[in-house]
Parts: C-alpha cells; structure tokens; sequence
DNA sequence: ATAGACTACGAACAGTTGTTCGAAAGAGGG
DNA sequence: CCCTCTTTCGAACAACTGTTCGTAGTCTAT
C-alpha cells in the first residue's frame, strides 16, 4: 500500500477546503485539477477515490460539487468539554447566583472551565475594562467564599448587585477595586461582602 | 411590483437551507423543482433569479451548485462544539498561519467558533490592551481575506510578523489602528497589507 | 371583455461534469 | 533488464445543468 497523503494530495485537499471557505461550495474535478496542475480529470477522479477510501473527504458518485471534508477522524474525547451552567448576568443580583434552576449549559474546553463548581456569568457594565473584561463578556467563575488578594471575584456588597472586581482583603475590611480609571476603589467591612466566586476565565464573542 | 416571499419562494429558501445544512452543498435547479414541485427547471431559475435580486441568496451563472445563503437563518447546528486548530501565536509570522500541517485542535463551543474556516492564535504584546485583548489571550481567527472596517483583524505588514490590529481601508491606503495609547496608528499601501483573518472570539484563562 | 403582470410548462440547446478506457512515463525491486 | 505499481494524460461519452424561447393559464385592474 502507498502513501496516501502525497503532496499533490495533500494540495487537493487544501483546494477543497479553500473553495468551502471561501465559496461555501465545493470544488469540481476539472477546477481541481486546474488548481493543481492536473490537466486530465481522470486522474484527479483517481485521487478523489483514493482520499474518499482514505476517508478524508466524502463525494456523491455523478454528483458535481458534492466533495465535502469529512470531520475530524480523531474526535477527542468529550472529557475535553465541561459543561457549565449559565446564571445570568453579573447585574441580576444574587437571587440569580444561589439558585440552582434550570439553566443553560455552555460548553467550555477544559482549559477555560476550571476545576471546582463553576458557573457562567455575562458581565454588565464597564468596571473592568482595563482588565480586558469588556461589557457583554462571558465570565467562567470558580465558587468560592474566599480569594486571593489581587484576584479577580464576583461579589455581593451592601446595597447593591454583585459586581466584578479585583479583591484585596485588609484586615478586618476589604477593598474592591474596579479597572476603570474612572471608578474609586470601594471599601467595605469584611463582613458585609459576600464573595460568590473566582473569574478564572474570559470568553468574549464579537 | 409583487411580493417577493411567496410561500414557493420560501419552500425554496428553505430547501436551500435544508440541503446546506444537511448535505454542505447546495442543490440544482432540477433538485429544486422536484422538492417544490415545479416541473420546469426554467419556473425555479426564475425564482432564483427574484430571490438573488431581492438579497436573500446569491449564485453564480452557469454554474451548478453555486447557490448559497446570503444571511444565516439556520446556524449549523451540528454539534455544540467545534475543534479548530491552534496555529500559534500571533508574531510567529506568516509561515504559521500558512501552514496546514499537524496542529492541535482546541475545543471550542459554537458560540464563540464562527462559522467559516477558523484558527486559533495566542496573542503576544500588548497592542490591543484597549480593546481587551491581552498578552496571551487566545483569540479565534476566520479566515478571509478581506474585512469591514473597525473590524480587528490579523494581518501581515511589511517588514513585520503578523500582528492583531483594528482594519480601516481609506482607498488604496490601509490603516491599522492598534488600540493602545502609546501606539500610534500605522498606514500601509493596500497591496502591503495581507489579511489573514478577522478575530470573531477571544478567550482568557487566568 | 381586454390588457398586462405573474407564474408555470415543456422542449431544446450549449456548456459542464463525473466517468470510463487505453496508453505512456517514471519509480522501485528482484 | 524486466516486472509491477503508481501517476498521468488524452479522448470520448453519457448524464447533468443552467439557460433560452415560445406557449399557456391565472389573476387583477381597467
């Protein structure tokens, strides 16, 4: 048995994938077989069989236009997904927060989804803006009661909604501070902020 | 002048958009009219004809499937997340993003994957801190050539790696606007400028 | 009723497209 | 050197496909 991803393949199949993005429909044989230097369509006919058997891409027998990518062969492992639910916006209070309702799932990949009890939230306001957390953006949070200093936490303070800031306890008091160059660090006693989770992670979707 | 979206003209949209989705290539006239109804292949030309002219689809002449959706009624839908692959970071060069080698595949959930054919790039420097994106983010990438302007896109300038910078086409000139303030904006002849794609996400893990 | 529009049909045509077949050229191994 | 495998070409074919053209039915407004 031969090699099956020769170069000239190897360039076939990039051509297939280009014309999907680019044109949102496939290529025929002979605009393959132009795009790679090919000039009889039997011989490009003869690699499209080969990479179908290869299951690299599949195709309508008599059909043109009908060579699609076949999806990754390796699909990882779901383990590589969590699925976290979504609460809310960081506006809406902690009635929001506590409950366990139902609620939406996101997928997250691994590497943004953290390990303990996570939850979603949509961040309003621009309090963190020069922290790169822009309004709209989709924070993962990690539940916790306590922080680090300098840790980004979504808190509960007294007479308002929760709010996203970086912590810093001093002693009996805390100060959160926003990343906004128009906003004053706030400061409250320790016992009148309810921290409600850690951002481990910033998704945002333009 | 008659209405446009006749209930025919909708079951064609809709047949459109089902083939699309279900098959990744759109169909043939003749494919048309047998799911319609419609017997003459000349009767579904003519209503292509009306739906191209009113926006709602685009097609090339004299080319069989070639028909496709101009807006997005029905998102794929397939799976919740896409696997797309990390191709570096972003001043790695040209070399990288050109390349269709091995990379690894990150798993990242529709919302924030785009539609087209999409990469992924770790960002490096600060260039684009006022727009929140951050040294080390991982921004997805859609492949185009092209964009809008304000659009952030990567792109290769001369002399330089590929960098992530705010796009504003003015004529044959292009400004790259990085969004920090010790940067100053900096203008390209068009032709010296290569667009490898716009960001559509950005992803942060603390 | 008459005219005009819109829609649809059916046939035909020219170009496109996947496929088949035979043959030639090159590579590699025994 | 000879054999086999692979790749490629060129030609041809049948089917497919977008398009054109003439005709006809339906509906509305005049």
């Amino acid at each position: 048995m031969a090699e099956v991803l020769t170069p000239i393949r190897q360039k076939i199949l990039d051509f297939i994938a280009q014309s999907l993005r680019e044109r949102n429909f496939p290529p025929t044989i002979r605009e393959i077989g132009e795009h790679v230097n090919l000039s009889s369509p039997a011989t490009v006919a003869n690699h499209i069989k080969v990479l179908k058997a290869a299951g690299y891409i599949s195709a309508n027998p008599q059909q043109s236009r009908t060579v699609r990518m076949v999806q990754n062969p390796t699909m990882p492992a779901s383990s590589e997904v969590r699925h976290i639910p979504f609460v809310g916006d960081v506006a809406a209070g902690t009635g929001v927060l506590a409950e366990e309702t139902h609620h939406d799932l996101m997928a997250i990949p691994e590497q943004f989804a953290g390990r303990g009890d996570s939850m979603i939230l949509q961040v309003r306001g621009e309090s963190m803006v020069n922290a790169g957390i822009l309004p709209g953006d989709f924070v993962v949070v990690n539940r916790q009661t306590t922080a680090n200093s300098g840790e980004i936490v979504v808190a509960g303070i007294p007479g308002d909604e929760a709010t996203v800031k970086r912590f810093f306890p001093q002693g009996s008091r805390v100060v959160l501070k926003a990343e906004n160059d128009s906003m004053s660090p706030m400061e409250f006693d320790a016992s009148d902020v309810v921290i409600y989770g850690r951002v481990i992670s910033v998704l945002r979707s333009y």
